[in-house]
DNA sequence: CTAATAGTGTCTGTAAGACAATATTTT
DNA sequence: AAAATATTGTCTTACAGACACTATTAG
């Protein structure tokens, strides 16, 4: 067949079926360490190996509502999640059944307790991001991307306040960014950073109950701020290997 | 129908069959200003309104080479040319004849010869993308997503090179940067800031063969560097109204 | 010659990062 | 009391942006 069949002639739906589906890379900080939700395949193919929460898409739902619907259905979570889009993956091969298209989103939401299982899975549960075990299809590559996402927009949005609860402290927002980015911060530096960038967090005029576990002085709590983008940044320490 | 009857027997080949499509947003700088190529509708819906280029991924065709083929269509293009992917749109009614899902792809392109129209397009053409026809399906928000997507990058990657030719100067780059941002840029901290980044351009050792139309020293050559960020970025005048 | 442009120098304000200091709380 | 932590202060360096200046070329 040439091009000019295809461009006059092309019709979908004499082809086999593409399906879509979404996936989910839902992250949370629980324990000091950086988490994603899997849930355990319980049929083929790749049976009992992990898996990001998804499914195929539904007549008349649009694509935020499924992904929001797949990591409802894993977490029972409905609001309180920040959820956006990733992206979209379609090798022909990635999955074996058939032309599977995904498209993939990025969710973060603070310590939350352990996720049910749905019915076509024999376990959710959250796993280390450091720890983890074999992914099923490409979900390791996706994991991948949403890691990356997550390390960048922590530079230039608040979303680390998706990760923390309703109102924190300085010392639990840079927490979050320690554990997200890997690295120790410096905690003076830090604090002054955080309160001289406009709009981040807002003061909730309370403190703590009591000091830390191990001491110190009870601290200010914060809620987040009305920014959409942090400015200036918060930069990473200089990362000279993704330069070049 | 209940969640548990979906998650057990959900087969998609039971519901009528998804279509999935690639669209590019092809970018280029034509005569001082970003343009962008869109073709003529020629078939309904939205016959006559001009549309971004795209297509069905067809059996066997991975993403990436669905996008890269379609914009080979229009413009014959097939190195030289940075592609991305940029966002899917899945909205049920998008489409009036069926569901579609469309994977949206960003290019980049130095100045163009005129497009060649492909056989299922009335015509092909680079429109300015400050004065553009009324477009079809979503894709008015898809192009305004492609062109969010391309300001921020020239901030932190050295992307602004892809629209440049082979080799450049710094005030042609300066005018990239100029006519995407919509901004004036001032020229001597320009000129020392490109050349204070590590990895952004390097020097050909050449100039150009004579000074600007209206007069003017000639320009050393540059060709793009090995950097794949830019740090520090260059940072977008300030955008109040963004941050909020 | 005049105007325009390439490229460099200088100065100022802002912000990042190193480091120190103080106050408050737990054990 | 000792250790840990919150918060603030100080200093140095890097860098963005304003502005000025010189050199080179077109017309």
């Amino acid at each position: 067949m040439d091009e000019s069949e295809f461009l006059a002639g092309y019709d979908p739906r004499a082809y086999p079926a593409v399906a879509v589906t979404v996936d989910v890379v839902a992250l949370t900080i629980r324990g000091g360490a950086l988490h994603v939700l899997l849930v355990q395949r319980g049929e083929q193919p790749y049976a009992g190996l992990w898996a990001l929460p998804g499914g195929f898409i539904r007549p008349g739902e649009d694509l935020p509502e499924a992904a929001a619907r797949e990591l409802d259905e894993e977490t029972g979570l409905t609001g309180r999640v920040h959820i956006e889009q990733l992206a979209s993956y379609g090798a022909p091969e990635r999955d074996p059944r058939m032309r599977i298209v995904s498209i993939s989103y990025l969710a973060f939401a603070p310590d939350l307790p352990d996720p049910r299982a749905g019915s076509d899975a024999a376990d959710a549960a959250w796993h280390r991001v450091d720890r983890l075990p074999k992914l099923a299809f490409d979900h390791e590559r996706i994991l991948g991307h949403g890691l990356e996402r997550a390390r960048d927009k922590l530079e230039y949005t608040p979303l680390a306040t998706a990760f923390a609860g309703e109102r924190f402290t300085i010392s639990e927002l840079r927490a979050v960014y320690e554990t997200v980015w890997g690295v120790p911060l410096h905690a003076g530096n830090f604090h002054r950073k955080i309160l001289s960038v406009p709009g981040f967090v807002e003061s909730t005029g309370e403190t703590t109950e009591s000091g830390g576990a191990r001491g110190g002085p009870r601290a200010k709590l914060y809620r987040a701020g009305d920014a959409r983008l942090l400015h200036p940044a918060l930069l990473r320490p200089s990362r000279e290997e993704e330069i070049r």
